[in-house]
DNA sequence: AAAAAAGGCGCAAACGTTTGCGAATATGGT
DNA sequence: ACCATATTCGCAAACGTTTGCGCCTTTTTT
């Protein structure tokens, strides 16, 4: 059983308990000759902090919750590893929850949060979320939350997101500099923010810069959707197929490959994607990269700022960067 | 702030602390009258019990920690999705740590746990992990260690894994069907248990059934490696390639991409797999299935036996099952 | 009607820390 | 030798719970 106490350490040094917790951390009222018997001890006897008392005493949990649709997703998997990285080497623990997209779990998650007097939330809320209320109880007690990706679209939160629109623009230059003529562009969610921001400075770019340019616009609710579609809208021969996910580029790819279509002889393929699944073929997809590692990093820095202090509320977005494969 | 205790409630109300919280967990002492009174003082004041307090008091965290080489991962990720679902159902926390495969943040992961009193621990042994030691202090504290995946080499202890063996011979059956003649079997890092295990399951399957077939074997230690051994190895025209993992798998379809091999005409794929990349390709990829998200249910419940009092220490597999692509 | 049982509640200790304050001892300056 | 100042340490309260025990009222039993 593990069980070693200060007081275990106090009484078999002959010490107070306080005397050991100052030795223990250094405090420059302790004598050096104590401090090492006091190390020396704690350490023969495997000596470990309690962090719940720690916490109830000083109130301060050094705990981030973070919330998430689904762990299992190759775009938030890599913020989450990201989050956790930076988490661990701050001295904070990281407590994951997943929502499974639903209201209810997500609820119950935010209350685990504050049963665990949680000190930040980084969440990304559910598709079917209509109500942030209870995101913003965090905020009556002064626990920033950060939210990401996913966000609400109100105006007075922290939110990190990707550059949503800057790389949909990105996207449409790159077809536009290949003069490209017909271009097929599926998009995720309709009703998700991310998509209505994409779909817009999509269309504004190429309508703008290449107005000639036929476009064939659809929204696909997953992977299989988008292979169906593609399928479909292949027949009509465009010369380019963009993507707005990852999610979507997998349904194309699987289209292209049922069609036995060559990239990007016979047809060109750009996406918006995290990096991962591009590199899954040959030619590599080329893709304007969404690193969800960057995102976490971004959060965590906006989660410090918060913490320091700053009462700004700021809407941040990652920078974006044009990853050329052989595919367009 | 959210500082509502039971002594507010209870000075609010005139009772006493210990009456207030035997009320709040219906305790049959107290009259109903008071229950209801105190009830609805508490949800009118967002009244949440504070976890550190009561994880002092009753030393029962209910806290699992979940060490993994990386979050981002295919397979590891369904495994935390699954382990955190019932987690959550069985009201525990789960702490996600990982380890980036080095032995040193291992350690600092497994001081973190220690400290945080974890009630179990589910683990993941890094490649680089030579000695198991720090893991052995948690079982003479009593804290039960579950080992999925990559797990230490010894005999004592507690492991789930994908049927390692199983689903080597599997795939070794399911070529031997087909009767192939010349094969490419790829396979991970060559000191892994895992490796190991598939390596002379796959070969004695095809030593004794089919003693006729040519086999080429090699090692990889990533996707890049696998990519230019398979390239090279091609060459030498197998008709079959058999790939450990998707992360084998991954490196070999770049190669048959890049060589414009058509599959299953020119070369049949089989492989080892969590299912999500073999979908991404068409036709599909005929794969032995070694779920990520069973492993979870199957580590968790056997964590739950160990607190439950079973001192028995077993090595569980899950079951895999071939499911058919056309690639084979 | 008296004794026994049951119902309803409070006291106080304990979990393992941190920390303000005061007390004892040692050190320095003149 | 004396006072002032450092140095080193201990006391005790506090964080928010849980829980064994005992006390005072009621109700039931005989």
């Amino acid at each position: 059983m593990h069980n070693t106490t200060l007081k275990i350490i106090s009484q078999t040094l002959n010490l107070s308990i306080s005397t050991v917790s100052r030795a223990l951390k250094n405090h420059p009222d302790i004598s050096s000759k104590t401090k090492i018997r006091v190390v020396e001890l704690a350490n023969a006897l495997d000596y470990e902090p309690n962090i719940n008392a720690i916490h109830l005493r000083t109130k301060d949990n050094r705990l981030f919750g973070l919330i998430v649709p689904s762990i299992s997703n190759f775009f938030y998997d890599s913020f989450i590893s990201s989050v956790e990285e930076e988490s661990r080497k701050n001295n904070y623990s990281l407590m994951i929850l997943q929502s499974g997209d639903d209201p209810l779990i997500e609820n119950e998650n935010l209350k685990l949060c504050r049963q665990n007097r949680i000190t930040g939330l980084f969440a990304c809320i559910s598709s079917e979320t209509n109500t942030i209320d209870s995101f913003l109880k965090f905020k009556e007690m002064n626990t920033p939350v950060i939210f990401f990706d996913k966000v609400p679209d109100i105006a007075d939160c922290n939110k990190v997101c990707v550059a949503d629109a800057l790389s949909a623009g990105m996207a449409a230059d790159a077809i536009i500099i290949k003069k490209k003529k017909k271009v097929l562009a599926l998009f995720g969610n309709e009703k998700l923010l991310i998509t209505k921001k994409r779909i817009n400075a999509f269309k504004e770019t190429m309508n703008s810069k290449a107005p000639a340019t036929k476009l064939i616009i659809d929204f696909a609710g997953s992977a299989i959707d988008a292979e169906n579609l593609s399928v479909q809208y292949l027949e009509e021969k465009p010369d380019t197929v963009f993507c707005m996910s990852d999610e979507i580029l997998t349904g194309v790819m699987r289209a292209v490959q049922k069609k036995g279509l060559n990239i990007p002889k016979d047809i060109a393929v750009i996406a918006i994607s995290n990096g991962f699944i591009p590199k899954l073929y040959y030619p590599e997809i080329t893709y304007v990269e969404t690193s969800g590692y960057k995102l976490g990093k971004l959060a965590f820095s906006s989660m410090m700022a918060c913490l320091g202090g700053s009462t700004f509320i700021q809407e941040l977005t990652t920078e974006c960067v044009l990853v050329e494969g052989g595919s367009l």
